[in-house]
DNA sequence: TTGTATGCGTTATCAA
DNA sequence: TTGATAACGCATACAA
């Protein structure tokens, strides 16, 4: 393995000056052109275990994500990996299950790690940073509002709610249910507020009994959309404020669907859908889904962009950045949709 | 922050002695539980920055995959970060987008952070393993062949191949069309292989044009299949080799039942559609599909396993795990549908 | 600008 | 078994 030392006795200097060299301080040019040409000739790379424990911080950054198997998340890490990779950063994913506890391990690692910075959609209500914020590191919270200090970048979830459900009041439905995920979850919470509220522009009544909890998975949304769909007094449209419970929605909607037919009844109006959130796996067609897209990627390109910010050492008061949230129409990055 | 010197004054010891204990080398009892109290009252969590430099390994592991926006990978990744996460390890997660530049610049990374090991689904035929294997650094080969002396887990693809095909002859379907991955994929490849036995068996003609070669996502799905259906002499079933494409494929069959039922042509009895693999996120029924459902997760599990074992220090050749890849019968995942 | 020498926090070697 | 101390490979304070 060749160190440092093998570069600098081949290029005829110092340690101190191929350190130098490595990290663009004032060097004589022409020292410059000999270390740079023992690096090439050595094949040499810095060992950056070495360099981290000097410098006290790595070069890899902690994204935190309640659930890797949804796509939104996944989409979410593509948009952190390709702008923290471009600044030469590696990322660390990591899956909480939604589980604080889970998540609480994790941030721990990352600071006893030295990980340069953390990017997190929370799984808790108030995720354990303090370990992070008392060392000074980056946190940057996604998607997901918490309590601390701490630049956040999330959608205006409560305008995602009251778009789709607004799509659903145009579409003729008049008694909407929402399904939406656990209560310690902000999005979940904003995008029924949302709901509400397009109920009321509709002068429609967003009823208690018509909101639903679930799981913010497939299981949960098909569970919860199956209860309501059974009710003497049945709803003829489910909003689902999430990608995974929209699946489990349209799931519901056909079984049910199949099993009127089944049982002789009339193959009465079809129960309307609308989604917050995109069906890239999707194995029908969805003109009559009521969509609201969203660009999760643009989440974590923006988040890992104001990390970057603070690596670089801005120190301002802590940001708060709302994305539209809609996808744009032709692109693949986050445009404003008005 | 605190050190172990901190620790080790505290407990009236030396460092070494702290050192022993935190690894579980042989100390007297009564200076292991001084040791323990101090830990905790100075809640002292060791750097790992420091272990890894003076260890010359970390306990970080890498997981480098063709595409984490695939819910088969993702599962992948699960079932490495469950075993690998109970052994004290943290994965990362890299994404090579299929791209062997990409692919090679990740595990130069691996190699120069000093990562206990790595477990890969190659994008490359033949993956750029050399620094590592040179460092002797544990490699894991999972889902798709290498060519290096790695220990490798993989499915059968052969078997399921055919056994996907097989389940589209039994449905009594004579022309089947097989859309598969890049020629590069040996997955792509031997399910292929699998398709034109399975075809065999039957006494039909595995045609050379009905085999077609996409990337392994849903755009490629979709358009195979649609360019297949256009034919004059179309396939009445195509067997899709991978989960994307199968979700491209239902797409493409149901786009054209749609185009047919427009343009007044009778609706006839629909084309069939075999997928290996499976459809976490599937927004319609899919009993009409001759699904071969596959258990990623477990090829996972079993990968970082193998991996333990050799960062345990085994020694043995290399080691070649053939999984069936049915999905366990009984297990949260996909029951076998026979 | 360059070199020397020290330290980052831990583990491993060696003597005791 | 235990303690003193030398690495691990790099970056920087200080001196030149």
């Amino acid at each position: 393995m060749t160190r440092i030392v093998d570069v600098a006795r081949r290029a005829g200097v110092s340690t101190a000056t191929v350190s130098r060299v490595l990290n663009g301080k004032s060097v004589r040019p022409e020292l410059v052109a000999a270390v740079r040409a023992a690096v090439d000739e050595l094949d040499y790379v810095p060992d950056r275990t070495a360099r981290s424990l000097r410098r006290r911080s790595s070069d890899v950054v902690a994204l935190v994500l309640p659930d890797v198997e949804n796509p939104f998340f996944t989409a979410v890490a593509r948009g952190v990996e390709d702008v923290a990779q471009e600044a030469g950063f590696s990322v660390v994913l990591c899956n909480t299950d939604d589980d604080p506890a889970k998540e609480a391990r994790y941030l721990a690692v990352a600071e006893h790690e030295n990980m340069a910075g953390v990017v997190i959609a929370a799984a808790s209500a108030s995720p354990a940073l303090a370990g992070l914020l008392a060392r000074r590191r980056a946190v940057v919270a996604v998607d997901r509002a918490v309590p601390d200090a701490v630049d956040q970048v999330t959608f205006d979830n409560v305008a995602l709610g009251r778009r789709a459900a607004g799509l659903l009041v145009e579409r003729g439905f008049r008694r909407i249910a929402c399904v939406t995920g656990p209560r310690a979850t902000t999005t979940a919470v904003d995008r029924a507020t949302g709901w509400r509220l397009a109920l009321d522009d509709a002068g429609l009544v967003p009823s208690d009994d018509l909101l639903v909890h679930a799981n913010f998975r497939v299981d949960g949304g098909y569970a919860a959309t199956s209860e309501l769909l059974a009710r003497p007094t049945a709803p003829d449209a489910v909003l689902a404020t999430n990608n995974l419970v929209g699946v489990g929605a349209l799931r519901a909607v056909a079984d049910r669907h199949l099993d009127l037919a089944a049982s002789g009844a009339a193959g009465g109006t079809s129960v309307g859908v609308g989604i917050v959130g995109d069906l890239p796996f999707a194995t029908s067609r969805t003109d009559d889904v009521a969509l609201v897209p969203l660009s999760p990627r643009g989440l974590g390109t923006t988040a890992a962009r104001m990390l970057l910010e603070r690596l670089d050492g801005l120190d301002v008061a802590p940001r708060r950045v709302v994305q539209d949230g809609a996808a744009p129409p032709g692109g693949t990055s986050a445009g404003l949709h008005l």
